[in-house]
DNA sequence: ACAAAAGTAGCAATAAAGTTGCAAATGCAA
DNA sequence: TTGCATTTGCAACTTTATTGCTACTTTTGT
């Protein structure tokens, strides 16, 4: 049994090819992985909808976590193997490359504490960032 | 002259009466505004194309500054007024609010700084915060 | 004050991202 | 291997945003 079905069976979700192939595409990539990659990869293989439903999915279930891109479209990338279903574990910068337009997950040493006005309720900080990517930078 | 007008003039656009409005509009609220917002106050008054027109014109010039939300939806919320069309400054916090999804622009003292792996350009770091705002938490 | 030029508004059509309902197919546990 | 809950595929739809085009305003120069 490879990893993505490992995965899969430990967040006690059924073992289907797309679930499996969505889960590799998404661990062979570098970068955070938008539901029109997906499609494009999956021509013929997979429904438009099953690629959103299975992401739902995988998210609600702390497998892949979602991210927006700077056009507010959703990009999916792997947990830390922190995560759970009650509990995300985001503790890292999100860098967007205004080139490629690709999402980075990057982690950072000691994440960034906020005090907010009285009355307002925290319940986390997101760090994020953009500029150019290595990829896109070296040509 | 209002000081709507004024920041249309000061900032070469034309003094239309949508643009007024839709500044004031904002102005009048502590939080960024939503093009469903807008359109609904402008109900009869305003095309919905005109207002994305407006407000993107109004970004591009430095008057206001666009945020997406959780859900990846624009809205909008005054500059301050060191913003330019060069240089939009963002060195605030957005707050989300998970109850009534506004989303609020927070000072912050110190903005974090970080350091990216080798080979990234960065060109800016941003700030975001969810929980429950003062507003929603009263209630 | 007036006309021309340039920018802006309105309308209709379209695009793109994501969602919902339902029937058929599939994975898995007994 | 069979039964049943889950998952998939298809079609239709919603929401947010964009584009093309024409008509209308604002501004500028005289």
């Amino acid at each position: 049994m490879d990893r993505s079905a490992h995965l899969l069976q430990e967040h006690g979700l059924r073992n289907t090819p797309v679930r499996r192939k969505i889960l590799s595409f998404i661990e062979e990539r570098k970068h955070a992985v938008s539901h029109a990659e997906l499609e494009d990869s999956f021509k013929g293989e997979a429904d438009r909808v099953t690629l959103y439903r299975a992401l739902n999915t995988l998210e609600e279930k702390g497998i892949v976590h979602k991210v927006l891109d700077r056009n507010g479209i959703a990009r999916y990338a792997m947990c830390q193997d922190a995560c759970t279903v009650h509990r995300h574990d985001d503790q890292h910068l999100h860098f967007h490359c205004n080139n490629c337009k690709n999402v980075f997950c990057i982690p950072v040493d000691d994440y960034p504490m906020v005090v907010l006005p009285v009355g307002f309720e925290l319940s986390k900080i997101q760090l994020s960032a953009e500029g150019i990517c290595d990829i896109c930078k070296q040509i």
